[in-house]
RNA sequence: GCCCGGGUGGUGGAACUGGUAGACACGCAGGACUUAAAAUCCUGUCGCCCGCAAACGGCGGUGCGGGUUCAAUUCCCGCCCCGGGCACCA
């Protein structure tokens, strides 16, 4: 039989599908493994060449193991929801559905191609409520679940509540964002609405307040690792913080046990080391200042109660969320404004007041990260005042106004001139826009009507973290953030002035503009001091913006000689700087290594760092001052989308407003059809627009829906039982399959996907619904395949003065270095720069050459203008090239890039089929290098795997089509060969070296080739050993040995090691090191005797130079190396 | 800045716990078969030196500079470069 790969693979794919050979039931008769490759989303795009390297890797593996006699679990599913798909949607009006249905077919017939072993009778995907229904259900298993510290696992909501009717809160110990404590007997009273509110605080699923990641351009917020440098990792667009009422999971209850886990779980190193990165632990201790006024009167707390957390002491486990210290400062500077109304603003406040005008208004209100002047919540309505000021922050204000819009709130401006002169006018304009606006029944409550506010005179304190205890000697300033709650309340009056101004000048620069000048040092000093606890020293406070209110307290203590940043700041004011380390100098550079003894440090002379670390910490235990405390960068997840294209969250809304959870017997609650899938006109998301959307026809769901990484959290259990209709998967088939024992996949999902699905197998680990508390044993992580990137070399000289280009060339690839002589003149400079070919200009390439001739180059300007130079430079082109048959061109050089359609550099995996065959593609891939490394595709080299194909066919069929195999004794050479290679491949399959395997059976083809082997005995264990490779090929020349059953039921060879036993070696035999000579040793020789027959070896005396040599070491079966 | 990876021919890469550096493959050069091409096969291919040439031989060589060792791509110290993660995280 011809070698017609393509006639091959279209008739074996027909035998698998007839034969069902990869579908698997869970058998105890049988050890089981599982390889699962991460979910992919299906975009529009389809595959690229890069996208099958993993799977081709775990495909391998898996046919592997079956032939190894494991009962593999092998899937395959979709990520269905996402934002492409909705994208589109958005743009075409068409269905999410449709499209992603579409994709998933255009993925599933490239994969088809490809020869993989899925069992596609499990397939799931997370957009099919047969599927989601589960996704649902776990989140209501989040909702009625809080963690307990004490028994450090999630538990009911029930025990929860059961403590507080019965002892109250103030025992409970729970990773929560409850600050407050109360009796059993307040419990009982409180209304359920309160009930609700309070337990939210301790859910593991929870609405709350949040300063979350808002995408203005996608409409929807986004977690924490999908933004990458303040904007969005999908579509790039820019990301604000903003404070809105968001669905979130408390992950952060976890973050110790996701850090340790990592422990015992056997993925890259990297990989653990970003996930590390991310929960971002350290330990230290919380320290307490006391505040004293500049004559040590003591200053009063004044204000909000119930903001005692800023000086809590940690719960094991707990955290202090930054983001909710930011909503009080808010508040804290709205009363303020409060205080000191300009003159319009108090004529007009007067006048709309105890609802004058019908409906309430309130003054210098939070909404959203803004404080408006002036707000009627009940219509969503805002009145601004601008002063004369108001031209400088215009386009402030224009952002603002914006983003209020999208809240839904209406916005109107005036003048303070106009409400001085005209208040009457003003008056019935906002009384027209009042009447135009809908009635919104249930307005946020005010900060006043939710909290209480007792003014008990009360000791201040800042409280810092720290992670350098010891240090606490060299203390010489304090730096709050500039949000900090204490800083209204601190400064002195006579720094009030400045303090404002800085507190505002911080506050109005945004995350990006901190980010991008983090060396430039600004800071204020508040005028207030605090104690030094052990020393009773003052030390001033300041405000500083490179103290971050999101970490710690939001407050540091100084520590100029040990702490880099803090010496920068007190450099730049002046700040004493101090040295607690022995014969350490710090007024240059600070020391920041934890080493040395401590000194200037009173009780903590003369330690070692350590060791003052826990001394300290004890002092300040002791004193009850602070604590040892941990601090963890893990913020909660958000888990609501402003979305369309994802699981509804299974909450609803009864009277009270109180959200509560889908009977589970009610369960999925299917996403509802729109009629666009854009937020509403209120900015409401596009779930309101579905009509008579009602929970039993009366309640309101919930209309933000799951973020893509829902489903995929738990998606790996379901494969083990995908079409159970009353569980998420049943008992026994999780008994059976277990967690995952290899996945496959990206690295990208590192501080993602990867982190929430641990989080939630611990969950339902403590739950007791699953066996495992992790989600897979192993895990590699495939690099990416680039794309080939064509480069021209340009060179510019350039007037220095005038930026004028005097001289502009492109470069041949080979005569680069030898621009200097076509410098113009000494004045003049060059640069030399190297820009990508993309669209259009990659058009008139010669992408097989990868040469650029002149003349298209000249036809490419024609046609196309200003491609990717400046018209000017392009005239002034002149050219060093090379040339052939006195065509001018240039050679490109190239570099390894993203694959992108952008790029017009993908490669699709359909052509490389077509050409060359799957075998040969799958066997190409493992070829090019280790799989986790980043390689870029190059096709070149695809030749060789074909070549070796053939060659591997001819061993049976000839050219002619004739039968070559025949039932002969193999001699010991041909063993020694086979057994040798069964032994690699099989070592290297087990440490996913798959390109050293590929290798391995290509000497071994070349070497039987070379001995005209055609014997069954060796042939038959060599189609084994390619089988995972190259299955097509396999399975066809199994059948033609004359096997009924598939290969992939067969048994994989056992070397035998002992037909590779040598008698013989010729050793390399060095002289000091240089190897000289060959000579041949019976293995069995001692060393002895071998040192003889070195010693007077005619070959060698010449290198010893007439010396005697001094030793010989004999490494058996290695090498000899002589001394002299 | 900190933390992880990594740096080997023209290219992708190989080298077990320190033991013949460059396996295997691409590309290139030459040759065989052929009217020719494709396909296939054979030979050579790290650099430099000696040499008409080949065999043979010599020297250097795994980012750079040191060190340990009989022996270093591998271990140690110091640096340079590339990729990735984190980033005023106290």
């Amino acid at each position: 039989m011809e070698f017609d790969f393509s006639k091959i693979e279209e008739e074996v794919k027909k035998f698998w599908d007839q034969e069902n050979v990869y579908r698997v039931e869970p058998d105890p008769s049988l050890p089981k493994y599982y390889v699962l490759d991460m979910f992919p989303y299906p975009s529009g795009a389809g595959l690229h060449v890069g996208h099958p390297l993993g799977y081709i890797a775990s495909d391998i593996y898996a046919r592997y193991k079956r032939l190894k006699g494991f009962n593999v679990l092998h899937p395959m599913g979709y990520d269905s929801f996402g934002l492409p798909a909705e994208q589109y949607a958005i743009q075409t009006g068409q269905h999410p559905k449709i499209t992603t249905d579409k994709n998933i077919e255009t993925f599933r017939a490239q994969m088809d191609k490809l020869g993989f072993s899925f069992d596609w009778s499990r397939e799931v995907r997370t957009s099919d409520p047969a599927f989601y229904k589960w996704t649902q259900w776990i989140f209501i298993r989040l909702f009625h679940s809080w963690y307990n510290c004490k028994t450090d696992r999630a538990e009911p909501i029930e025990s929860l509540i059961l403590e507080f009717a019965q002892n109250g809160n103030a025992g409970v110990d729970a990773v929560s964002d409850q600050v407050s404590t109360f009796s059993a007997e307040e419990w009982s009273n409180f209304s359920a609405k309160q009930k609700s509110d309070i337990l939210l605080n301790y859910r593991l699923a929870y609405i709350a307040d949040s300063w979350v990641n808002w995408c203005p351009a996608l409409g929807t917020v986004l977690a924490n690792d999908e933004v990458k440098d303040g904007v969005s990792e999908r579509g790039g667009y820019p990301v604000e913080r903003k404070l809105m009422k968001q669905w979130s999971l408390r992950i952060t209850a976890y973050a110790e046990r996701l850090l340790q886990g990592l422990e015992k779980i056997d993925w890259s190193d990297s990989l653990k080391e970003s996930q590390r990165n991310w929960i971002g632990k350290s330990e230290g201790c919380s320290v307490r200042f006391e505040v004293n006024g500049e004559g040590g009167t003591p200053l009063h707390r004044r204000g909000d109660g119930g903001e005692e957390d800023t000086l809590n002491v940690r719960k094991p486990g707990g955290y202090l969320t930054g983001e909710k210290s930011l909503g009080s400062i808010l508040r804290d500077n709205a009363r303020e404004n409060r205080q000191a109304p300009t003159e319009a603003e108090e004529m007009l406040w007067q006048n709309i007041r105890n609802r004058k005008l019908e409906y309430k208004f309130r003054r210098q209100h939070p909404v959203a990260n803004f404080i408006a002047d002036f707000v009627c919540l009940q219509k969503k309505l805002i009145v601004e005042l601008d002063g004369n000021d108001h031209k400088q922050n215009k386009e402030y204000d224009h952002e603002r106004t914006r983003e209020l819009e999208r809240l839904g709130y209406k916005v109107i401006r005036f003048w303070n001139d106009e409400v001085l002169k005209n208040l009457s006018g003003v008056l019935s304009k906002i009384r027209d826009e009042l009447k135009a606006r809908p009635d919104l029944l249930t307005p946020d409550p005010s900060p006043e009507e939710r909290g209480i506010d007792p003014s008990s005179p009360e000791k201040l304190f800042i409280e810092v973290f720290t992670t350098r205890p010891d240090t606490i000697f060299g203390a010489t300033f304090i730096t709050l953030a500039p949000e900090h709650e204490l800083v209204g309340k601190i400064t002195t009056p006579e720094y009030k002035k400045q303090v404002d101004e800085y507190v505002h000048y911080a506050k109005n620069r945004s995350e990006r503009d901190r980010m991008a000048d983090v060396k430039k040092v600004t800071g204020q000093f508040s005028g207030a001091y605090v104690e030094h606890p052990f020393s009773g020293k003052p030390i001033p406070v300041w405000i500083g913006e490179y103290v971050l209110a999101t970490y710690g307290t939001g407050a540091v203590m100084g520590v100029p000689g040990h702490d880099e940043r803090d010496h920068r700041f007190a450099s730049h004011f002046g700040l004493p700087i101090v040295s607690i380390l022995k014969d350490v100098d710090v007024t240059e550079k600070s020391f920041d290594d934890k080493q040395g003894i401590l000194a200037n440090s009173d009780f903590l002379n003369g330690l070692e760092v350590k060791d003052a670390i826990s001394k300290t910490i004890d002092e300040i235990e002791k004193k009850g001052i602070g604590a040892g405390k941990v601090n963890y960068k893990l913020r909660d997840a958000i888990f609501g989308r402003q979305r369309y294209w994802g699981e509804p969250i299974p909450i609803y809304y009864d009277e009270a407003s109180i959200p509560n959870t889908v009977e589970e017997n009610e369960l999925p609650v299917v996403l509802p059809e729109v009629d666009k899938y854009l937020p509403t006109e209120t900015g409401e998301p596009p779930l309101a627009r579905a009509k008579d959307w009602k929970y039993k026809g009366k309640f309101d769901y919930e209309h933000t829906t799951m973020p893509g990484w829902a489903g995929s959290s738990w998606y790996y259990i379901r494969y083990g039982d995908p079409h159970n209709q009353n569980e998420f998967a049943s008992q026994k088939a999780i008994n059976y399959w277990q967690n995952v024992d290899l996945y496959v996949g990206g690295d990208e999902h590192a501080t993602g996907h990867l982190l929430y699905v641990r989080f939630w197998t611990k969950f339902l680990f403590d739950l007791g619904l699953i066996p495992f508390d992790e989600p897979a044993k192993k895990l590699v992580n495939q690099g990416k395949i680039q794309g080939r990137t064509l480069l021209i070399n340009e060179e510019l000289v350039q007037n220095p003065r005038t930026q004028e280009i005097v001289y502009h060339a492109f470069l041949s690839d080979g005569i680069k270095g030898k621009v200097s002589q076509y410098k113009l003149d000494g004045s003049f400079y060059t640069r030399q720069t190297q820009w990508p070919i993309r669209p259009p200009l990659i058009s008139y390439v010669d992408k097989d050459r990868e040469i650029l001739y002149e003349e298209n180059l000249k036809k490419a300007i024609e046609e196309n203008g200003d491609i990717a130079f400046k018209k000017e430079s392009a005239q002034k082109i002149e050219w060093l090239i090379e040339s052939e048959t006195n065509k001018k061109y240039i050679k490109l050089s190239w570099a390894p890039d993203k694959m992108s359609k952008r790029y017009g550099n993908v490669v699709n995996p359909d052509d490389v089929v077509t050409k060359y065959g799957a075998d040969c593609f799958r066997l190409y891939e493992m070829f090019l290098g280790p799989i986790e490394q980043h390689k870029p595709w190059d096709t070149k080299g695809i030749d060789g795997c074909f070549r070796f194909l053939k060659k591997f066919w001819r061993l049976f069929n000839n050219e002619e089509g004739k039968w070559l195999v025949n039932e002969e004794e193999p001699t010991k050479e041909e063993l020694k060969i086979l057994h040798r290679t069964i032994k690699k491949v099989g070592e290297d399959i087990e440490s996913m070296s798959f390109n050293t395997c590929v290798s391995a059976m290509m000497i071994c083809v070349n070497e039987l080739s070379q001995l005209d082997c055609h014997k069954r005995k060796t042939l038959e264990p060599m189609l084994l050993l390619l089988s995972p490779f190259a299955p097509f090929i396999s399975e066809k020349l199994w059948q033609q040995l004359g096997h009924k059953e598939s290969i992939v039921k067969a048994k994989f060879p056992q070397h035998d090691e002992s037909l590779l036993v040598e008698t013989s070696f010729e050793y390399p035999v060095a002289v000091n090191g240089k190897t000289r000579v060959k000579m041949n040793f019976d293995l069995n020789l001692s060393n002895d005797q071998i040192e003889k027959e070195v010693n007077s070896a005619e070959a060698l005396q010449k290198y010893f130079e007439g010396k005697t040599p001094k030793k010989v070491i004999v490494v058996k079966g290695r090498m000899i190396n002589v001394v002299v």
